[in-house]
DNA sequence: CAGCTATGCGCC
DNA sequence: AAAGGGCGCATAGCTG
């Protein structure tokens, strides 16, 4: 937004922070003048000119049918065309296609322009395609076949589906997904930083688009500047995905196993990525019906509350009103507001520590006002802060912002899914996230209802990520356990604790509670999930109420009638340090690149010290001085011997020679930690994935008008048609167990909910 | 204002 | 001595 539309506001501005934001906006090559539209697209069309002109033949814009249709014919001719979309913004059902990009091989980049309009008069520009005869064209591309290379195909996918009609278009390559599945540590994962720097070496700069055209909607470029920005897009896409192709190929003769290689990994992307793509589209699609009514009632309801917590947290505050007078007098400078504002973390810490003189739950954040410090300070002001957050956590993260996201053409919530959100393979959620939706509270998923007809489904794995771990562990036993639909945690706890598996279950069989048995398996449930993420005996001792000592005690018995478990953590952190990374049970790769780092790094204090030989003419004058080798070691020496808490001291002691001394410690635990837990979450993944696919894909279940909702994690949200249910809650449900199939021995079963909303009451058929 | 980090908290 | 994996997002508070 430029500096004269930005709304007025309240606040005095000053002309130095005008005369600053200007000097702001200047960057590099761009540079940015004038202050209509017409001056700013002007000042676009010659940053283009400048930056992208180079390509003006290499580029063309193709404004007539048999122009289309020849570079169809070439593309159908070498078998592979990549396609990039420009739409006026993100929202593929909203936003409308602007132009399309096509790129193959031995010819020039294209540009279709559809919908571009004069920045003038607004009126529709001459020489354009239009929609249907784009359609008709492309529709020809999918019919023939050929390979289709996108990047981030889902969003093209979505767009064409949308807006030009193109229900059956597909992306055989996806250069976004081959790029997180080759490196999911990469810094940037934007499609001009990948080309640039594997592609092009680094050797040049290319412009995104908001260095471009920020705040300019797409339309409104003239064609014969934007078609130099697009056209470009479609070729870089296809670059890229020359230079994936040569690294990520499937060897038939080589086994999926194959974990030096890429073998692996290609098999996850052209066997689970790549497939998932058009389901994760489809999801999109259809979003999920919104009830706006409801979510008034409940806006009435919590904000009733939201005040009487408020003001529960005043009234109590009055006890101490001397105090805080006291001390604003004493502290004219501080942040404390008058009220105190509740939700300002640092205002409470001054309330709690500085005003009630609490004294601090953890040494190590000594100020905390999180959830788990706050619950252990006994005074009521604490329980209202939790009462407080509790309420307004739930007001505006859900029951006030979900409406505002709910699509007005068909009331549904529409939100995004990244179908490699995070770096262990799971998906993620955003605008809104729908994976995090309250489910304790009773009221807030109710707000997402079935469509008019239908009936919501929801399908979960039930305890995956502990079948994930027994298969990948091997054990006979704890696969036993399984195979004869024994509680896992209850099998393990009587043969750790050498008692019988009825005296590790919460219930007796005459029905009665048995706090031992309950005892039991919740020591043993504690070991084996603290082993799958990595956590420490002390905080496996806090959570079950009990000492260090005797903690460390129940995991040695656990790790002693199960072997196999310490075995799967020391193999997975053995193919860590070896290779750099480890595997999921389909073959998708977490590398952990911290793990080789060494505990501790010497440098220079101030940056690099060069080179103080002034007779050494050979020397480059950047040439740095090693620090001596028996400096380093001398320092290693005294930091292995030390006891924790002089560190620090022999840090100083090294500073003052000169040396910073960086540990790496925490990086490394942190790393070795993630070994175990990317295993097992990644291979969750996986099979979630595997079944959103069967699932997804499934003809029966389409003709019955079944359709994936959300998908969070180890479970499926779907709807259906009320008639159709009872076939499709079977089918879903065998579908979803079936999925795994191919490396998980262990039973799966699903069982599978049907309600009319959300965690709403069952419906029975 | 835009954009960042820190803190805190919802989910699996 | 302490030791929890993976997300997205709201608000506060700071900076450019």
């Amino acid at each position: 937004m430029a500096l004269f539309d930005v709304p007025k506001r309240n606040t005095k501005e000053t002309d130095l922070n005008l005369v600053k934001k200007t000097q702001a906006v200047k960057k590099q090559n761009v540079v940015r003048a004038g202050n209509s539209l017409i001056d700013r697209i002007a000042t676009i069309k010659a940053n283009v000119e400048r930056n992208l002109g180079k390509y003006s033949s290499e580029f063309i814009v193709i404004q007539d049918e048999i122009s289309l249709h020849n570079y169809i014919l070439h593309c159908i001719e070498n078998n592979a065309v990549a396609i990039d979309t420009e739409t006026t913004g993100l929202d593929p059902i909203l936003d409308t296609i602007v132009g399309v990009c096509l790129y193959t091989p031995n010819q020039q980049a294209a540009y279709i322009p559809i919908n571009h309009i004069s920045y003038v008069t607004g009126a529709k520009a001459d020489n354009q395609l239009e929609a249907e005869a784009v359609a008709s064209e492309l529709d020809k591309l999918i019919k023939a076949g050929i390979d289709i290379i996108m990047f981030n195909a889902k969003f093209d996918i979505r767009v064409l589906r949308n807006q030009l009609g193109l229900k059956d278009i597909y992306c055989t390559w996806d250069c976004y997904l081959a790029a997180r599945l080759m490196n999911e540590n990469e810094p940037s994962n934007a499609l001009k930083k990948l080309h640039q720097k594997y592609v092009l070496n680094d050797a040049e700069d290319e412009f995104t688009y908001d260095e471009m055209f920020k705040g300019i909607e797409f339309n409104k470029i003239p064609i014969n500047v934007a078609y130099l920005y697009a056209a470009h897009d479609a070729k870089i896409t296809y670059e890229l995905y020359e230079f994936q192709k040569k690294y990520m190929y499937y060897d038939e003769t080589c086994s999926p196993e194959d974990r030096n290689g890429m073998n692996g990994v290609a098999w996850v992307f052209f066997n689970i990525e790549m497939p998932c793509v058009s389901v994760v589209a489809d999801m999109e699609d259809t979003g999920v019906l919104f009830d706006i009514l409801y979510a008034k009632k409940l806006h009435e309801k919590y904000s009733v509350l939201l005040d009487e917590k408020v003001n529960n947290f005043y009234r109590l505050c009055e006890d101490y009103s001397e105090e805080i007078n006291q001390y604003l007098k004493n502290n004219p400078n501080s942040k404390l507001e008058q009220p105190i504002n509740v939700a300002s973390p640092s205002q409470i810490a001054i309330l709690l520590y500085d005003i009630l003189e609490i004294e601090p739950v953890d040494q190590k954040s000594p100020r905390s006002t999180g959830e788990a410090v706050l619950q252990k300070i006994d005074n009521p002001i604490a329980k209202a802060i939790l009462e407080y957050r509790e309420v307004s956590k739930l007001i505006s993260t859900y029951i006030d912002k979900l409406p505002n996201c709910v699509n007005p053409r068909d009331g549904r919530i529409h939100c995004s899914f990244n179908q490699y959100g995070a770096d262990t393979g799971r998906m993620s959620s955003s605008d809104p996230n729908l994976q995090n939706i309250p489910s304790h509270n009773k009221d807030i998923r109710k707000m997402f209802t079935a469509s008019d007809g239908y009936v919501l489904m929801s399908s979960d794995y039930s305890q995956q990520e502990p079948k994930v771990m027994t298969q990948m562990c091997g054990d006979p036993k704890m696969i036993k356990a399984y195979q004869e639909g024994k509680d896992l945690y209850a099998e393990i706890a009587a043969l750790s604790f050498n008692t019988t598996y009825d005296n590790c279950l919460e219930f007796r069989p005459d029905g009665t509670t048995n706090p031992e048995g309950k005892n039991r398996r919740s020591q043993a449930k504690s070991i084996l999930l603290g082993v799958l993420y990595g956590r420490g005996v002390p905080s496996i001792a806090e959570q079950l109420g009990t000492s260090t000592e005797k903690a460390q005690k129940i995991k040695d018995s656990v790790f002693k009638g199960f072997p196999a478990i310490p075995q799967f953590e020391q193999d997975s952190l053995d193919m860590a340090y070896e290779l750099g990374y480890v595997t999921t049970l389909w073959g998708r790769k977490r590398r952990l690149p911290d793990l080789q780092l060494d505990e501790y790094e010497f440098k220079w204090k101030d940056g690099s010290r060069l080179n103080a030989d002034i007779l050494n003419f050979e020397a480059n004058e950047d040439t740095e001085v090693d620090i001596p080798e028996e400096t380093i070691q001398k320092y290693l020496r005294k930091l292995r011997r030390c006891r924790f808490g002089e560190k620090r001291k022999i840090f100083e002691e090294a500073n003052k020679e000169g040396i910073w001394i960086v540990d790496n410690g925490a990086k490394i635990a942190d790393a070795q930690r993630q070994c175990v837990n990317a295993r097992i979450q990644g291979s969750a993944a996986d099979m979630s994935k595997l079944a959103m696919i069967l699932v997804g894909k499934d003809e029966r279940l389409k003709e019955l008008g079944f359709r994936l909702l959300i998908p969070v994690h180890d479970e499926l949200i779907a709807e259906c048609p009320i008639e159709n249910a009872k076939e499709c809650k079977e089918r879903f449900a065998q579908l979803m167990s079936d999925a795994a199939k191919s490396r998980l021995t262990i039973p799966i079963k699903c069982d599978v909910e049907l309600t009319k909303s959300w965690y709403g009451e069952s419906v029975n058929i």
